[in-house]
DNA sequence: GATAATAATAGTAATTATTACTATTAATGG
DNA sequence: CCATTAATAGTAATAATTACTATTATTATC
């Protein structure tokens, strides 16, 4: 709602860089321009700029959250092994079964081991419990 | 390695549920057959059955990770809001175009607001760290 | 079946990512 | 400028998962 110094840096950080950062990394970037930021800010203003359309948080397969400043609908390819996380680069039409053939994966440089395709709502309980705020 | 009982009934456990559970859910239900089963053994013995290709670990959009005993390539339907997990019921051949359309997903009850697709593989700098075991 | 070797366990402590709390600061509308 | 109050820094708390360690129980061998 307010537009403060951080949270622009915070943006302007993530917008920046193609690694798909986790919190932490973000806060030592931010660091740098921002010496005493405080890591709850940063957490409290990725949140924000997720829920606001300006950021997607990506559940990778390590233990850390990773942030993304694109927010157009696009592919990952994810490490199992560090949780390191990369855009894909391919067009639109693919189907699963072709998302991982070599020709659209090499330039990763990944050795590819399988795809994950998962459907994302809101289940029966969650919409009863939370109506939309447009209808109240 | 060794066949335990905490490691047969685990098992047991998530072959009997569709419900995708959480590893204290998995503690909580396994309890009622042996009452003084520790966490730790839920989580350890999780972990094993994955990296044995007896359950998958799953990445909820939630806190904490699911486990599923279908180990076979399959897609879910994951609430954002409580990382409930469902079996989608997908045929093969379908493509991300047409996985979210309705008549594939009315059946789970889910609001559905997005389709996520990862390709899952080993970046270049944990390929050379960690070199597959049948070649030393 | 008894025995020895040791993988796995129970119970507990430690770690780590994330969230909550609170007094203080600073963005914003008037 | 000033009042309002959202947001912050700094810190404490929470919660999921992992690590540790003495003890137990599985399994291979006799
Ligand atoms: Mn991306
Ligand atoms: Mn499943
Ligand atoms: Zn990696
Ligand atoms: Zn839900």
């Amino acid at each position: 709602m307010r537009h403060t110094k951080q949270r622009k840096l915070i943006l302007e950080c993530l917008r920046m860089t193609t690694s798909h950062p986790t919190a932490v990394e973000v806060y030592d970037q931010v660091r740098n321009k921002m010496p005493n930021i405080s890591l709850g800010t940063v957490y409290r203003n990725l949140d924000y700029l997720c829920s606001h359309g300006l950021a997607r948080k990506i559940d990778t397969c390590g233990e850390r959250k990773r942030f993304d400043a694109t927010v157009e609908d696009h592919v990952h390819i994810i490490c199992t092994v560090c949780g390191k996380v990369r855009d894909a680069e391919t067009g639109p039409g693919i189907s699963p079964q072709t998302l991982m053939h070599p020709e659209n994966t090499a330039a990763s440089g990944f050795k590819i081991t399988g795809v994950r395709i998962d459907i994302l709502g809101i289940c029966p309980e969650c919409q009863k419990r939370q109506p939309s705020k447009t209808n109240p």
